[in-house]
DNA sequence: GTTGCCAGTTTGTCATGGACAAAATCAGAT
DNA sequence: ATCTGATTTTGTCCATGACAAACTGGCAAC
C-alpha cells in the first residue's frame, strides 16, 4: 500500500496531458524560464503538478486565441478569468437557440449522466431527426464549444457530452433503412482532427437526403483516404474540421490530399475550422450544415447520369 | 489546375502517417542509413513516396514483435510476406468461431459497407445483446486484429469495421432502459488509447446486468479521469487497452492512476492489452469479457450495502 | 473609420549529435 | 531445458542553433 508519491510527470506525460509538444515545451522554457521542471538523478526533466496544471490553462487559453509570451507573466488566477481573444466567428445562418441549451448544459454540470441522455432521446422522438440534428445538436455543440473554450467545463464533461450525442446521431442514423442514390460519399476527418460530431451530424443529413454514406471514423491516414475513395469508387470525399483545428494546418492537408486524389473525385471540407479558410483550388468548403446539403443538391444537378465522370463545373 | 506534385513528405507527415515519432526517424536515419530523405532548400527532410510506404510497412511488422535492426537488411517484398513473431497470446475462454466471422471479413475485402451492416444489425436481432456482444463481435474484432496485424487489411477497411461496429453497440447500449443499480462504473481509455470497442464491448455486458456504466469515450488525461470519478462519485473505474497498446506503458499508466484515485476507489483494467501484464496492487486485471461480468458480481457481493466504503477485501 | 501594406517580433518546428536506461538477446552455468 | 548475468539494441531525452511562418503594430491611402 505504499504510494509512491507523485512527484511529477515526465516531459512526455506533460506532453499527453497538455497537448503541448515536447519542442515547445523545451523551448518556453529556454526562452520564457517557465515552465521550470525539477530534474531527476539522470538530468530528465520532471514537472510538478502545479506547473502541469498552469500549462493546460496556458493552452486553453492559446486555443483562444492568445499567445504564450503575454499569458507567461499573469498569475494563475488572472489566466482562469481571460476572455476568449479570438472574434467568435458566428457561423452564419446558424440555427437559434430555442431556450433547451441551457438546459443540457445544466445537466451536464450536475453530472446527470443519464437525466442528459434520456432528454436528449426525448427530443429526437419529438423532433425527428432533421430538426433533431439542426435545431438541437447544432446549437448545443456550439455552445459547448464556447463553455469549454471559457474554461468552464472540465475535459471529462466535455467527454461525456460528446460520448451521449454521438451514441444518439449514431443510434438514429444506423436506423435510416432508405434506398441510397448517388453520389457515395466517403466521410471521415484528417489524423490529427478526433473530433466525430461534425461528422456525424453531417452525415445524418445527407443520409436523409438519401446519399450513399461511406463512415470511416475519424482520424484516417491521408494515403488511405485515398485508397479507401478508390475502392469505395466514392464520387465525394468529404472532411470535417473541428473549431479547434489550425486552419493553416487544414489547408495543408486539403491542398495535400486534393493533389493526391483523381480529380473526378469531389473534396468537401466542412465544420467551424474551415470558417476563416481561403479555398484551396478544387476544393468546397461547406461552413455550415446548410451548405453541406446544399452541396449534396448541387451535385446532383450537374451530374444527372450517375456515373458520369465530371467534365466541367459549369456544362449545361 | 496544375497540381503541385506531390514530391515528398516533410517528417511531421510521416510521423503521423507511420506513427513512428521524429526522433526515431532520426535516429533510424543516422544509425542505420535508412530513411535517407531529400533534403528541401532549407535543409529539411523530404521523405520520398516509397520510402514512407517501406517505413509504414515496417511499423506494422514491429507491432507483430520484429525488430527494426533486423527489418532494415530485407527488400520489400520480404517485409510484405514476414510472419509475426510474437506468440499470439490467445484469449482464454474465448467463445468460438461459430463459421460466421469469415463471411464478415469477405465483405469488409469487398467494400461492401451497407451489407456488413446489415448482416451485422440482423445478427444483432437475431442473438440479443448479450449473445451477440459475446458470440459476434468479440471473435470478429479479433479475427479482424489478426487480420491486421498480419497486413492482410488496409487502415481503411480497419475504420470501417470499427465504425459500423461501434455503431452497432452503441446503438444497441442506449436502447437498453431498465433501472441501473450500484456500482457506477466509469469507464473510459488511456490518452494514447485510441481503441473504444473494448469499451463498448464491456459496457454492453455491464448494462445487461443493471450497473450504472458512465461512457467518458476514449482518451481521457489522467488528471481527468480522477475529477470524473469523483464528479460522479463513481464506485469503480474501467480502463481499456487494446492489444496493440504497449504492456510496458499500460503498467505505468495504472500505477499512476492508482496512486492518484482515492483507495475506494477500484481500479479495473480490461482488453488484451492486459493479457501479459502483472497486475500491480490495487488493480484489477480483465483480460477477458466474461471476467468483467465476474468482477461486477464480485464487486457486489463484497458491498451489499450501497453506499458502504469497502473495508477489508475478504471481510465475511 | 476602415483597409492595405510593410518592417519588426514572436513562436513553432526542424536540425545536429551526444547520452543513457530499459528491453531484448545471447552466452554460460545450474 | 531453465535461469542468470553480460552485451547489444533501441527509444527517448537533452542542449543548442536556426529559420520561416504567423502575428503585431504603425503608417499611408481610400
Amino acid at each position: 500500500m505504499t504510494n509512491t508519491l507523485p512527484a511529477g510527470f515526465n516531459i512526455a506525460a506533460v506532453e499527453r496531458d497538455t497537448g503541448l509538444s515536447k519542442d515547445v515545451l523545451r523551448v518556453w522554457e529556454r526562452r520564457y524560464g517557465f515552465p521550470a521542471p525539477a530534474r531527476d538523478a539522470n538530468g530528465e526533466r520532471v514537472y510538478p503538478p502545479e506547473q502541469v496544471e498552469r500549462l493546460r490553462a496556458m493552452r486553453r487559453l492559446m486555443d483562444l486565441g492568445h499567445r504564450p509570451g503575454k499569458l507567461m507573466r499573469l498569475p494563475l488566477e488572472a489566466l482562469q478569468a481571460l476572455p476568449p481573444r479570438r472574434r467568435a466567428a458566428a457561423a452564419p445562418g446558424a440555427a437559434p437557440d430555442d431556450g433547451s441549451v441551457a438546459g443540457f448544459v445544466e445537466l451536464l454540470r450536475r453530472h446527470d449522466a443519464r437525466g442528459f441522455q434520456a432528454t436528449l432521446q426525448h427530443r429526437l422522438g419529438r423532433q425527428g431527426l432533421q430538426r433533431f440534428v439542426t435545431q438541437t445538436i447544432a446549437p448545443l455543440a456550439r455552445a459547448i464549444g464556447t463553455e469549454w473554450e471559457s474554461g468552464q467545463l472540465a475535459v471529462f464533461e466535455e467527454h461525456l457530452f460528446t460520448e451521449a450525442t454521438e451514441r444518439l446521431l449514431r443510434q438514429a442514423i444506423g436506423s435510416l433503412a432508405g434506398v441510397r442514390e448517388p453520389p457515395r460519399i466517403l466521410l471521415t476527418s484528417a489524423p490529427d482532427e478526433p473530433h466525430v460530431l461534425g461528422l456525424l451530424m453531417v452525415e445524418a443529413l445527407l443520409a436523409l437526403d438519401g446519399a450513399d454514406c461511406v463512415p470511416l471514423g475519424t482520424r484516417t491516414p491521408l494515403p488511405d483516404i485515398v485508397r479507401a475513395a478508390a475502392a469505395h469508387r466514392a464520387e465525394v470525399v468529404g472532411l470535417s474540421f473541428s473549431r479547434a483545428f489550425p486552419a493553416r494546418r487544414a489547408a495543408a492537408l486539403l491542398e495535400e490530399l486534393r493533389a493526391t486524389l483523381p480529380a473526378a473525385t469531389a473534396l468537401w471540407a466542412g465544420g467551424e475550422g474551415v470558417l476563416r479558410l481561403t479555398p484551396p483550388a478544387g476544393v468546397l468548403l461547406l461552413p455550415t450544415l446548410e451548405a453541406a446539403t446544399a452541396a449534396l443538391a448541387d451535385w446532383r444537378a450537374h451530374q444527372p447520369a450517375a456515373q458520369r465522370a465530371p467534365l466541367t463545373e459549369d456544362l449545361p
